[in-house]
DNA sequence: ATTTGCATATATCAAATCGATATATTATGT
DNA sequence: ACATAATATATCGATTTGATATATGCAAAT
């Protein structure tokens, strides 16, 4: 599932601008399994204009650059229903804390507690702004599916985090300290 | 964090080939949070010779390509620890899946069936994996904690699947049938 | 009996993506 | 007064991906 098929995806909830779909994939509800930086998403828009998948118009604004608001068509539409038919990828995660906290034992507990607060902090943020949209009755199901599925899983590491930290710092520290004394 | 760093990590646990690293990133201990193909890791193994972070031994093999083990040396070991000092980057999550899921309203049920049973089976044999795997006590902490992270955000994902499955399927099909008699 | 596929191993390369930077202006916070 | 964030597009080197090439042994299915 490349950039461009994401685009589509993004655009199939309405029109929007290269800067709005790069938002999309940082706070919307694409957030979460979804990515992209204006390196990718620019490229891959003039690729789906000059294919015929999206229309682009151009709105001039004062003391602003040019935006330019794509828009999906038919065809366009088409091309996401066919990705939706192919066999999905594995899901791919990728995460510098944990590689960290694999080495936990080479890390002083005070930063140790840092990391992990920091990441807590992050959790319960997350949450707490996916709390609040929740979505109107007629929405479609899919979105709500995926929203709960992301929000399950966040608390599951929020709890998960909130629960052990103590005992791997503890335990860190008391390993560190046995080894300075040696 | 590159895949050179990736690879010290891997490389800290013991001396490996670039193939091996490769099995570590899919199915050892780094694969719920780290990746890298072929075609990153043997760069990455050759940039780190050239600066003189692993040495690397080549092993003749009857009827089999040479082996090249890699080894960590002391500046090598450095290098990891100060990787562990930087501010780790955001994790990075990318599913397929739930993009897919996203336009569930737009996917025939039988085959949503399909998609989320097949993740369910993927879940369940990932958890059975590693629920097998139990670290001996003398081992250092780091690994358990991000092990246990790892067991619990899956269990989180499958317990999720399972419990809504049901619900969302019913309710595409409803919706479809709905839209399709008009 | 034979083909198909998987495991062992390294290597390369085009295409895709990342991450930083450039440009320009306004609004907001310190 | 000054710095930072937000709006908006664009480029570009460096990194990563994903596919392919090469060579062989072994096991399983046809």
């Amino acid at each position: 599932m490349d950039v461009k098929t994401t685009c589509l995806g993004v655009l199939a909830m309405g029109e929007a601008t290269g800067y709005e779909i790069r938002k999309h994939f940082e706070d919307g509800p694409f957030s979460h399994f979804a990515e992209g930086g204006f390196g990718s998403i620019y490229p891959a828009l003039n690729r789906l204009t000059a294919d015929g998948l999206v229309e682009c118009t151009e709105q001039a604004q004062d003391k602003r650059p040019d935006k330019k608001v794509y828009r999906l068509n038919d065809r366009g539409f088409s091309a996401l229903l066919q990705s939706l038919e192919r066999a999905p990828a594995e899901d791919r995660y990728k995460s510098d804390l944990l590689f960290m906290l694999f080495f936990a034992d080479h890390i002083p507990p005070t930063r140790l507690a840092a990391l992990i607060d920091d990441r807590i902090a992050f959790y319960r943020d997350k949450l707490a702004q996916m709390a609040e949209c929740r979505q109107d009755d007629a929405a479609p199901f899919g979105p709500a599916f995926v929203h709960g599925f992301g929000a399950c899983v966040y608390q599951a590491a929020l709890d998960y985090l909130e629960r052990h930290r103590a005992a791997l710092i503890d335990r860190v520290a008391r390993a560190q300290a046995a080894d300075a004394a040696e």
